[in-house]
Order: structure tokens, then sequence, then C-alpha cells
RNA sequence: GGUGCCAUAGCUCAGUUGGUAGAGCAAAGGACUGAAAAUCCUUGUGUCACUGGUUCGAUUCCCGUUGGCACCA
């Protein structure tokens, strides 16, 4: 047993809220272990955004090698599953190679389907998915909650009724697999062949906001206006549906000012960065007593932090 | 200078036929198993501009003051 931990590789995951810092120290810390970096952010996987997504630049990119980061097209139906399935490849592979690959990213959920997994579901077929996109727009959520409460009421007694995505999401996977959405939950974490060493990143509040402000500035510099107007034509699709472009569309339709829809890119990042700090229980600005609450995560202050205390933890 | 209108939550505004007030947005907190930068839930005490009067009681009515807007000179 002991032999095997020696010889087990390890998943370095380095999360945090947008803007607090990630990108820098994965790459710091990717270079010192030689190896590359997996990003797990699900929007700059589109090769249409990268300035509104801050993702790597191709400098950036020379330092250390990235996967998952432009490799789709906004097009593309992608989701938190196909992710898991193709980063777990990618992972294996590389693990040939390197003993320590970094995983590095913002979006919550696309993190823990690599770290927990997510229980296998069948894919929605276009039929589905537009029959219940139909009988949504005509029954409303009402029409949704009964939908649920006939098929599943196991999933109907625990989910957010008042949330159209989860009750349209059941029932898809309901009608597709023939079995009530909630038989295909199990609950349960999955086992991975490797380890998994989770470093989480915080900042004071004031001063993540004060960052997350100034870099909408820089995006704008950047020429985000000109990368949003090429992707206008496509408005309407998922991936479209993302800080930073839904506020430009606005300003296009006329609907607000620059000024107006650059502040309400600034506020919506705001708005994201918490979540992500809720969902990761993030501890503010230091407190002691609650860096040590989660066991699993290492947190450190990104003001401090420095690549040998991420080296340490392997 | 004159006349009229307005002054209520961080913002935009309701409202109280006189019994100290509530929406939207913002903000804060939370949830999260294939759209997740998504989606959803919870949370509203504020000298009701200031001064005086009427009244058992005024944010509400009246006088005045200050500030803003409009029109007339």
């Amino acid at each position: 047993m002991h032999y095997a931990l020696c010889i087990m590789k390890t998943l370095l995951v380095i999360f945090g809220p947008t803007g607090v810092g990630k990108t820098a120290l994965a790459i710091d810390v990717a270079k010192r272990l030689q190896t590359e970096i997996v990003n797990a952010d699900s929007r700059q996987i589109y090769r249409e955004l990268p300035i509104g997504t801050a993702a790597p630049t191709e400098e950036e990119q020379k330092l250390v090698k990235h996967r998952f980061v432009g490799n789709r097209s906004i097009t593309e139906d992608y989701n938190a599953g196909m992710y898991e399935r193709e980063a777990l490849s990618v992972i294996s592979e590389l693990h040939k190679q390197h003993d320590t690959v970094v995983l590095t990213g913002g979006s919550m959920m696309y993190i823990d389907a690599v770290c927990k997994g997510l229980d296998e579901l069948p894919a929605v077929s276009e039929a589905t998915r537009a029959k219940v996109q139909q009988q949504y727009r005509e029954g409303g959520i009402e029409w949704l909650q009964q939908e649920v409460q006939k098929s599943d009421p196991e999933y109907y007694a625990i989910v957010d009724r008042q949330n159209p995505q989860r009750l349209i999401h059941a029932i898809e996977i309901t009608r597709q697999a023939g079995v009530p959405y909630s038989a295909l939950r199990s609950g349960k974490k999955a086992q991975r062949d490797f380890r998994i060493v989770q470093v989480g990143l915080y900042r004071q509040r004031e001063e993540l906001y004060r960052r997350i402000d100034q870099r909408v500035l820089d995006m704008m510099r950047q020429g985000l206006e000109e990368e949003a107007r090429l992707v206008y034509p496509l408005r309407g699709i998922n991936s479209l549906n993302t800080v930073g472009y839904k506020e430009m569309f606005d300003y296009f339709d006329g609907n607000t000012t620059l000024e107006e829809a650059i502040a309400l890119i600034q506020q919506h990042s705001r708005n994201y960065a918490k979540r992500q700090m809720t969902w990761w229980k993030t501890p503010r600005g230091g407190n002691s007593e609650q860096l040590t609450a989660d066991s699993d995560i290492h947190w450190f202050d990104a003001t401090t932090v420095k690549t040998e205390d991420i080296l340490n933890l392997i």
C-alpha cells in the first residue's frame, strides 16, 4: 500500500475566484515541475472568446503547454460531462510523461467533474430537447413542476422547483434514459487512479473586486468590443450567455451606453466571483480558523503565496 | 425676481383619505451532478430634506427655510 502511494501520480488542482491570480501561479508551478496545464474553464475553451474570458495568452502558452484552451468553437455543444471524459483522458495521457499534472481554472463544476466525477447520463437528442423546450414555452414553469412531480417524484422532493434549468434537465434525462433521473444519481464520489492535491486561492474582497474591475478595463483596451462584434450574429447560443458578451450585445442593440455596459460587465464579474467563493466556501481574508475547516483544501492568500509553497505539497 | 412642481432605502420611485412605510435594481448571504462565466433561493429601520404650527398623534395638512426641476419675466 505504502509502495503504491509512492508511485501514484498526482493531479495538482489550483482554483479560486475569477481575477484572484490563478494563471500566473499555475504557470510558474507547472514550469518548475516541467509539466503541462489542463485548463478547467468552461469559456476559455472557446477559440472565439480569448479576450473576454481572460484566456492564457500565446506568450503564456509558450511558457507551459495548455490543454483545453481555444480547442472548441462556440458553435459546438459542450458540457461538464464531455469535459470530464476528455480531461480524464488527457490527464491519463500526460501522466505517462509526468508525475504531476496541473489542473487550473474557475469552473466549479468542471473541477468537481474531474475530482469527484459525474454520474453516467445519456446524451439528450435534439428531438427530446426541442420537445421539452416547446412544452415549457406552452406550459411555463408549472408544467415543468408537474412533469417532474409525475415522472420523478423522488427528484421533485429535493429539486429547486423554481429553477427551470434543473427541471428541464431532469425531464430531458428521464425521457432519454427511460428511467427517472434520480435513479441515475448515485451521489457517489468517483475513484481516480491518481492523487488529488487541492490548492484554493483567496484574496481580500475589496482587493479582488478592484482587480476584477481593472481587468475589465484591460479587456476593453485589448479589443473586447471588436471580439464581441464578431460573434454578435450568433448571440442566442448557450456559449455566448457569458459575462462580457451579453452586456456588449445589449450595447450593440442600443439598450445601454458603452459606459453602462462596462460597469455591468464589472458588476456581473464580481457576482460571479462571489458565487465561486460560495461554492468553495472560501475563507474571508485570511481567517486562520476557517483555513483549517476543510482539510482537503490547502488555502493560500494569493498576495503572499510562493511557488515553493505549492511544490512543498507534492 | 415671480409662479408652479418635486424632496421617502446606496439608486429609480410607490405609498400612508393623519396612527412612524414598500417595490424594482444594487448590495449581502446561500444553493448547485451535462447551459455552470449558467440557473435559482433568502434578506428591506430608512433623522419619509430642515424649522415651526394645527392635532391625542404629522412622513402625510399648513407657514417658512434650503436644494432641485419647469415655466414666466
